[in-house]
DNA sequence: AAACTGTACGAACGATCGTGCTATCTTCGA
DNA sequence: TCGAAGATAGCACGATCGTTCGTACAGTTT
């Protein structure tokens, strides 16, 4: 299948565009997305970056997915070729806090900084940044329930996988406002009272 | 002590201000505040406005202490006369739990959202939002360990006080982001296993 | 009554925002 | 080789941003 170079060129550029789309956005927002500020940093014109998005609603949707297929590839996918059940959701938790911990995005987690933006807003990118979010905490719940049914735990499986959702989103949350890792270390101690000393 | 009455007028305008940026910060965030459109709302002048606070900066910064006041209205000050202790960290999480519940703030806990916006940028609004966010889990790490010193718990304070924070910003962002009460049925839960049956 | 202080307004500023139009250049398909 | 298609640039637009300035008015102080 041969492709077509004109395409190529501009979904090379529109990544370029995108990659330094989901660091800026982890830091000011989505709103804090200018097509103007993207197109000096990266030394191409505004009209030309506008063009490859068609507006910035659209830009931010595109952030919304490059950003969720940089988490994924971090995050889910690892834990993918982990045996299910407790193991994997050991796996879930520590990649989620190194994820953090090393600042994929230099803003920490950008579906955390995302969905406390557009939490109480309306529109499309409210939905796209609730769904990545929402299919994420459908994984933890996943794992979480096999993990029960495996016999690993005993426990809620729904209030489990709450649990340590919330324990990962606080470090991040502590961690970056804060500075420092102490909060990566309390998560750390609360997660492995909850699911064992396996690590 | 007599009151100048034009200084009273000024704080009284403040006042009508500020009441209105807490709603929009909490949806909008602090940097979506805007002098023309809260002038524009609130029927005043944009440079009336602007004179209020002296700088876009300022009006930040008085909006973060007038929701800090709220916000210990709501969640600290009754929490407060409870008896030290496990009953105190009971009225803490139920307090701040109804506070999010009941949109205290439009667009679900302030600092919340605030914290997320402002995490990653440095300056004065980083600190103030990051002063109040920590003054609270001060508060509640400090119940968490009188709670342990007298007896009524047995657990690692620190540990015990961050679980619980994580628990309730978690049911808030969840609960904002997807609609619904769930979120907070699952935090309720996870508190009571964390504290006992009590209440 | 006169001098001063603080609130509030209206108008204007430079900057930046998102978004159009138009032209140029590269690449593809016939 | 020629015309269509896509990427990119240049320029201009209306709107909005934070900020400044000059002024009018209300209230305090002397």
């Amino acid at each position: 299948m041969p492709v077509d170079g004109r395409v190529a060129r501009g979904d090379a550029t529109r990544r370029v565009v995108l990659r330094r789309a989901v660091d800026v956005a982890s830091v000011d927002g989505l709103e804090g997305l200018s097509l103007g500020r993207l197109a000096t940093e990266l030394e191409l014109s505004k009209s030309g970056v506008f063009a490859l998005f068609g507006s910035k609603e659209e830009l931010q949707l595109a952030t919304v997915e490059a950003a969720f297929g940089i988490f994924e590839a971090h995050v889910v996918a690892p834990a993918r070729t982990v045996e299910p059940g407790l193991p994997r959701l050991w796996a879930i938790c520590e990649n989620w806090l190194v994820y953090s911990e090393e600042r994929v995005f230099p803003g920490g987690c950008f579906f955390f900084n995302a969905g406390a933006e557009f939490d109480a807003r309306p529109g499309r990118v409210h939905d796209a940044v609730a769904a990545a979010s929402g299919s994420f905490a459908t994984f933890i719940r996943e794992t979480a329930a096999d993990a029960v049914a495996l016999g690993h735990l005993d426990a809620d499986a729904e209030v489990l996988a709450f649990e340590l959702h919330a324990l990962g989103r606080a470090a991040n949350a502590d961690a970056v406002l804060n500075g420092g890792t102490r909060a990566y270390a309390l998560a750390r101690r609360a997660i492995r009272s909850r699911l064992g000393q396996n690590p």
